[in-house]
DNA sequence: AGTGAAACCAGAAGCCC
DNA sequence: GGGCTTCTGGTTTCACT
């Protein structure tokens, strides 16, 4: 594991507009940190060099594609599993947004994304059906709430 | 509620390609679904419009910022609480990556992230005092597995 | 709905200070 | 860190299928 690289205010800054939005010319940049685009393009260079910045994506609101309903699945899973089992149990469904093993009970969350009532009843029922899955428990997602993107923060 | 604006195999393609790198150009991304640049062009004008795309953002990897740990807390609320009380109780935390509300036990799911051990307790703690939450079960997380990212897909 | 071409110019890339 | 030049590539408009 290695040392965080060190990251002053300024490269924190970009980072949060970025991530508010990753479209904004080097020009616009700069103005808002106080640097010139050259100096703020050779910024961005090192954050993605450093690995800190690992990709540019886009934002897609799946609701408007018509999977409304999102929900997350405990999983509890036979005791000599190792996490890499454990995910693969529940790696091949599309329907699957992330999977995070955990410490204590459950072992695993599954954080899915389905179209309607039916559609999470039969992701469950292939969770259920892996060897490996012991029980489930799952909990339907009423809303979520994001917060604003701000700057990032530096670990002191 | 809106229908979902119909989308063909095309548009389904791009927001794939988009989400694995926004950095594409036009004349690549047209390259890879058999359209022109011009016509590409139309395409995700469009997708924007229609608002399935909602903003162009980057990925950052955290962890290199010295954010290690990521946890989900359970909360418990008071029986009379209601969902936009629930959100208030953790929406100022600046470890808060998302609050789900959830139907069921437990009421509300927090995805927290945090620098270390004694950051979480801290987090925990905060969460804690809101008068709303009557109780808390926290999952630390030990490894986060996220799909690749695939062409999104309709809803029949 | 799509194509290809041409013209324009913003902005990224690269180099020098 | 700034400033300057070069040239890629986004954007618009055209006639056309």
């Amino acid at each position: 594991m290695s040392a965080p690289p060190d990251l002053d205010s300024v490269d924190h800054d970009l980072l949060g507009l970025l991530q508010r939005n990753s479209r904004r010319t080097l020009a616009q940049l700069g103005e808002e940190v106080g640097l010139s685009a050259a100096a703020t393009k050779r910024r961005v260079d090192r954050l993605e060099r450093l690995g800190v910045i690992t990709g540019y994506t886009v934002r897609i609101d799946h609701e408007k594609l018509g999977w409304t309903l999102e929900a997350f699945t405990e999983l509890s899973v036979m005791g000599h599993s190792r996490m890499a089992e454990i995910e693969a149990a529940a790696r091949d469904l599309p329907e699957v947004l992330r999977i995070f093993t955990t410490a204590g009970d459950p072992d695993a969350l599954v954080h899915l994304r389905v179209r309607d009532m039916a559609h999470l009843r039969h992701a469950v029922d292939q969770l259920r059906s892996s060897g490996q899955v012991t029980g489930t428990k799952t909990l339907m997602v009423l809303s979520v709430w994001e917060p604003p993107e701000r700057p990032t923060r530096p670990a002191p």
